[in-house]
DNA sequence: CTTACCGCCTGTCGGC
DNA sequence: TGCCGACAGGCGGTAA
């Protein structure tokens, strides 16, 4: 693979010089995700992308950036030497952009990126009872500690309002005083939350572009986020919101104890 | 230790 | 109609 950058950082500096050494000419062996975060591996180490809120990587024709906002593009060969365009682009520039020296997922797992982060949810084998226990003695609403991503990867400011909706708990409610039950119920919401979504095509408001370039637009049903004032699907309760954490959360007053 | 909040960044939207 | 401020999100850093 060779690496063009068009721009020194994104969130934060990206390490071209040592992108560029440990990526350039290697064979991609693998692609990966951990957490929002995806995972290039090559012999000697592994590329990582974050694509923030805005961030997309298209698989383009052109090496030529057509799309504003492209701050890198990575040419990489197919096994008959044919090459294609991987197109880094965000808009917003809170993506990611770095590089890990070393051979194995295991050494990877421990780099300061990963080291703290908690399971992911879809392979997780009971993720209510993980939470349960997780959150014994826990004192923050029951919303900041799922969107936690040292206790469970993935769930972020929508997903975790849809969650608690699925499983009737109010947001606000002390993590540490949920029972059992309530978190069994959590657990599988946040599954099928996270799997709706994905089958889906992911959550989008307005500029979401499928990896081939097609704009999507798709948008999935969302029972309460960005609802506020509507009636509840369930039992018709407007949709209340509130911020917590400096994040919007949307839930129903009714359904949700 | 735990929890809360800021700042990064730009496109979009509501209000005047 | 045009402008401008507020707001959205992930997440690391810092403060309380």
């Amino acid at each position: 693979m060779l690496a063009d950058f068009l721009r020194k950082d994104l969130r934060d500096p990206i390490p071209i010089k040592e992108f560029k050494r440990l990526m350039e000419g290697a064979v991609v062996e693998d692609v990966l995700r951990r957490s929002k975060y995806l995972l290039m591996k090559t012999p000697k180490a592994y590329g990582v992308f974050h694509l923030g809120m805005t961030g997309n990587m298209l698989w383009l024709k052109s090496r030529t950036p057509e799309i504003p906002h492209t701050h890198a593009v990575f040419t990489i060969e197919d096994k008959h030497g044919k090459p294609g365009y991987l197109h880094f682009i965000d808009a917003r520039r809170f993506g990611r952009i770095d590089v890990v020296h070393c051979s194995d997922a295991d050494t990877l797992a421990a780099h300061p990126h990963f080291a703290d982060l908690g399971p992911e949810p879809l392979t997780h084998k009971d993720l209510g009872k993980y939470l349960f226990e997780r959150s014994r003695k826990k004192k923050q609403p029951i919303k900041s500690f799922l969107m936690d991503a040292r206790v469970v990867v993935g769930v972020g400011n929508i997903y975790a309002s849809e969650a608690l909706f699925r499983a009737g708990i109010n947001p606000k409610r002390k993590a540490g005083t949920v029972t059992q039950e309530r978190y069994a119920l959590l657990g599988k919401a946040v599954v099928q939350t996270l799997n709706k979504a994905i089958d889906a095509g992911g959550t989008t408001f307005r500029d979401f572009k499928n990896s081939d370039g097609n704009p999507g637009y798709f948008k999935i049903q969302l029972a309460v986020y960005d609802r506020k004032g509507e009636p509840c699907e369930k039992c018709g309760t407007l949709i209340k919101d509130l911020r917590q954490s400096g994040r919007s959360t949307f839930f129903c007053p009714l359904c949700q104890l």
